[in-house]
DNA sequence: GTATTTCATATTAGCGTTAATATTAAAAGC
DNA sequence: GCTTTTAATATTAACGCTAATATGAAATAC
């Protein structure tokens, strides 16, 4: 092994990785042939070859990535910014993307951000320094975009993965308003008067209040809650104000499903009978809501799909630089209703 | 701005970056002046700092870190291995992680594994490439680690996250066994007798056989199942079995709690009361587990504590490189039962 | 048998940065 | 007033690699 370096050992005790100029040394060959045959050039014969393979291979030779991307100017490594990973669809999200971007030879970085548009800056910055080839982001805030403009004159590859169809950028995303839109509809097509919502900012509050609209129902502010967080736990505790209202509400529609649960869970506890005093729909579908008792409604997510197709389009921008200047692609994908006991399919309420 | 070029735009529309040698050209100093300024040295003088900084600004200027980590020898990005991003234990360390490393001024490449030994070996060589500063990695197979020695050799800052104390490197890890001893010993208390183990592979397996020897009840092979997975399906689909045996089983040990969740699940659907007719203990204790119906008594996990002591580990590997020469650092965390009601906790069971 | 092609390999330059040194001009010393 | 110091800036080399070009020897041409 050339880990150990022929030096004094005080000086140095560990070689850190072996060079092509190592190999070049040990061989006899030049750096560029050593180049060349490791990279299995035609125009260095077959013996030369495997001779060099084998040293290459006895020194554990991996090629020095950082010097090589200063030379074809590109890293092979994505920058993907997600705003929390603890969240079921993001996670699918980044592992969707992950093997994707494995499978075409780039590595992720991956940084979140906590909701932070300060966070989202820094990071846009490290990703920059680092070179990404593109970049995939799920943004912080959709309505506040505006540090991304700088990308965009350079032409840098990037899609997001959420937010409004009016973005000026690349976009792949689930239709929130539509979603929330359906939710509520089906809500009010049961018979519901008194519909919640948990955590309804942006597109999300916008469908349901659209669809409360088209139905001729008042929008009641008192009925649209901000349960400061989106799991378990602020579900929970967001619940009881559901009664305390006047009159209670029948229905409720949440921003995700772990907040739906929550309440649920809480409801259970205060012996609430789901759906009958309380129908619940929840977003984005994640496995538990299949599993859980009784089973919750939720208006799906298609992890899979989004992050197939921003891929795909990342690639395209990256592979035909030309393809930033011209009009930005927005595939806007239409959620569907997952329903289940919570929401009370077949269970019309009475007119309270 | 000079994103665009003056050039005649067919030759080239867009400038990706600036660079160092832009700067200098529209200031009148040298790259190298340009480049301590940024740095904030005191060799050049405020005004001219600032004039240069300005100019930077302007320019959108973001150091190439290819170039930097070219001469610096340091990426300042550490690799992150995981088997699976989707479990939500390994979500919660990935998230602590990339947020520890952030703080610390580096960015996480992050790989998953699927388990598969020949993806482990790949994302090796590729973190490697690379040039990431240490890894951390959560082992796809825990008796397999050959294929690190090779980074042991050159001294590779390098901290496992799971595995045994016999593991010739730097680990920071849950005392599964302990783990499913003491889950199994609680069981055996509550009076149960026939007792089933879903996925226990490895550690978790060992710890349930030797509190089952410890107590003098027989290690019968057909209350252990393998069913393929950790998730709600696969706990769901084997639960059948455990009441197609006899005598039936009483308790259930899961290597997940969603293998529990799941099981549960299909319990519920059967009429099948929890814990009375079996009592569950699940794996990790995930937030899931705390709102479940009933709660779901696990073996806790603790994802905070093992993220912070590995980066911390991982930082002193890397600023001490002889550090790595030394004895390797083994810490193993004792988990706790966090009891709740799926395992019955005052309920002792009548011999059946 | 010399001119030309081909093959195998070596040399040079450059990617964007930093570190070490070099240069020049102004300030200080006595 | 001429040397010595200090301040401001420039030049050079290097990091490890790849691409373009150059070299020299062997093979082929006619």
């Amino acid at each position: 092994m050339n880990a150990y370096v022929l030096e004094p050992f005080w000086l140095r005790v560990f070689e850190v990785a072996s060079r092509l100029k190592d190999i070049a040394k040990e061989t006899g060959y030049s750096i560029n042939t050593v180049s060349l045959a490791l990279r299995g050039s035609e125009r260095v014969p077959e013996a030369t070859r495997n001779k060099i393979s084998s040293v290459a291979k006895k020194f554990h030779y991996v090629p020095n990535n950082v010097a090589r991307s200063l030379v074809s100017q590109q890293t092979m490594t994505i920058g993907v910014i997600l705003t929390d990973i603890t969240s079921p669809i993001l996670t699918a999200v980044a592992h969707y993307i992950e093997r994707l971007l494995a499978q075409l030879g780039y590595a992720m970085v991956l940084i979140t951000t906590d909701k932070s548009l300060e966070h989202e800056k820094r990071a846009l910055d490290v990703l920059r320094a680092q070179q990404v080839d593109g970049m995939l982001v799920f943004p912080a805030n959709h309505a506040n975009l505006s540090h991304f403009e700088a990308l965009k004159e350079t032409a840098y590859p990037l899609v997001l993965l959420a937010g409004r169809r009016t973005a000026p950028f690349d976009l792949i995303a689930m239709d929130d308003t539509l979603g929330a839109y359906k939710a509520t509809r089906h809500l009010i097509e049961l018979g519901h008067k008194r519909i919640a919502l948990f955590s309804g900012g942006g597109e999300k509050l916008e469908g349901y209040q659209q669809a409360l609209r088209d139905h001729d129902l008042e929008i009641d502010q008192s009925l649209i809650f901000e349960p400061g967080g989106i799991d378990y736990e602020h579900g929970y505790k967001a619940a009881p104000a559901l009664f305390r209202l006047e009159p209670p509400a029948t229905a409720l529609l949440t921003a995700t499903d772990y907040l739906a649960l929550g309440a649920i869970a809480w409801c259970k506890a205060q012996s609430i009978k789901i759906p009958e005093q309380l129908a619940v729909i929840g977003f984005d579908d994640i496995e538990a809501a299949k599993y859980s008792d009784p089973g919750l409604s939720s208006v799906t997510y298609d992890a899979a799909r989004i992050s197939k197709r921003a891929v795909h389009r990342l690639m395209e921008l990256i592979s035909q630089p030309s393809a930033a200047q011209k009009q930005t692609e927005k595939t806007i994908i239409e959620p569907d209703l997952a329903l289940r006991e919570s929401s009370g399919k077949h269970l019309k309420v009475s007119v309270s």
